[in-house]
RNA sequence: GGAGGGGUAGCGAAGUGGCUAAACGCGACGGACUGUAAAUCCGUUCCCAUCGGGUUCGAGAGUUCGAAUCUCUCCCCCUCCA
């Protein structure tokens, strides 16, 4: 029998990480955060963490687990997850797996393989100076060449992801597509997507309130201390609520602007966000708003507690 | 009253006789996504529509084979001098 995982997915802003305590509490879960930047140590504010007097005694796992020099990826979220995953099974704990960063969510419940395709940083760089040199199309013609199934679905704009492509042909000697076909993409676990959604006009209005509030609340200067140790070309500071205020640490463009810029880049987030869920996962809806969220709630947890 | 500047699609803003239904940005909406994913990338956005068609660039009238672009009149807006 697979074992039960909850996910709690949705955009930024709707209100995960309230609900994830309502419903780790009623159902005796822990919960793990599916969010690819809110593992960095330092970086707080602006991934909206949660704060460890918020947790209620809930075990939170997943987060401040990196240095923000230190790169991340899915894979490594993948296998760190399900580690946890069987973790807290073997406490007779439910996880819950909480977050917006829609692959990884995605990577740890299905059968998702990784592992013959590792990065290879230098081959990488490599042809990122070519495309400067000579433009994509070298690279894009090769990858007709060798995989033309995935060119297809690879707009040649997209350098990066046509990079890739090549880059696993490399390492491994495979293409893409015979990767791809290698796997059935069952899920691993008995698992149940709750996505809260919410009207659009209203989740932009609560992004660009959240926004201001993290600006109140410190987020330049914490943005500033990762800027000041170095930290600018990392992954990390790649993160919406980071690379927005380079520009003005550099005397380049007044804060006023970079926060707009922040709030612009969030609502984007979110729209895509949507997408993934949407059209990605099974996810069973629950449309929330500021007024209907206790009853919202309610009918989650009763959803949820028919199910374990 | 005098001297200038301006009115372009939801907004900002290019264009200054044909290649323009009109660059670009924003906003809005949709989409892709298998080791950077809070990343990266694609599409739609005057109206109707499948091709295709119909109306546009403050309003009206002209010049011209052809005008957002030239002329005239009118209506608004802004700056400066009175």
């Amino acid at each position: 029998m697979k074992k039960i995982v909850i996910a709690i997915v949705g955009p930024t802003a709707v209100g995960k990480t309230a609900l994830s305590l309502e419903v780790a509490k009623k159902l005796s879960g822990e919960i793990i955060s599916g969010d690819s930047m809110q593992v960095y140590k330092g970086m707080d504010i602006g991934t909206d963490k949660i704060r460890p007097e918020q947790m209620q005694g809930i075990p939170h796992y997943m987060l401040n687990i990196k240095e923000p020099k230190e790169s991340f990826s899915v894979a490594d979220f993948q296998k760190q997850v399900r580690y946890y995953i069987d973790y807290i099974h073997a406490k007779n704990k439910l996880p819950i797996i909480v977050g917006g960063s829609g692959l990884y969510v995605q990577a740890v419940l299905y059968d998702y393989s990784f592992t013959k395709a590792k990065r290879n940083i230098e081959y990488t760089k490599k042809l990122e100076e070519q495309v400067t040199k000579e433009g994509i199309e070298p690279l894009y013609e090769k990858l007709q060449q060798i995989d033309p199934e995935q060119a297809t679905k690879i707009h040649p704009n997209n350098h990066r992801r046509v990079i890739r492509a090549l880059e696993i042909y490399e390492t491994t000697g495979k293409t893409m597509s015979e990767h791809h076909r290698e796997q059935q993409n069952t899920p691993l676990y008995d698992h149940h997507i709750v996505g809260l959604t919410m009207k659009r006009q209203i989740l932009y209005e609560r992004i660009n309130k959240r926004v201001d509030e993290m600006v109140e609340t410190g987020l330049v200067e914490e943005v500033k201390s990762l800027y000041l140790k170095g930290y600018e070309h990392t992954e990390a500071m790649r993160g919406i609520g980071y690379k927005e205020f380079i520009p003005y640490f550099k005397n380049e463009k007044p804060l006023q602007d970079c926060v707009e810029d922040l709030k612009r880049n969030t609502r984007r987030y979110a729209k895509r966000q949507f997408t993934w869920f949407k059209n990605k996962m099974d996810v069973k809806w629950y449309n929330i708003s500021p007024d209907v969220k206790h009853e919202v709630y309610e009918k989650i947890l009763t959803d949820l507690a028919g199910i374990v």
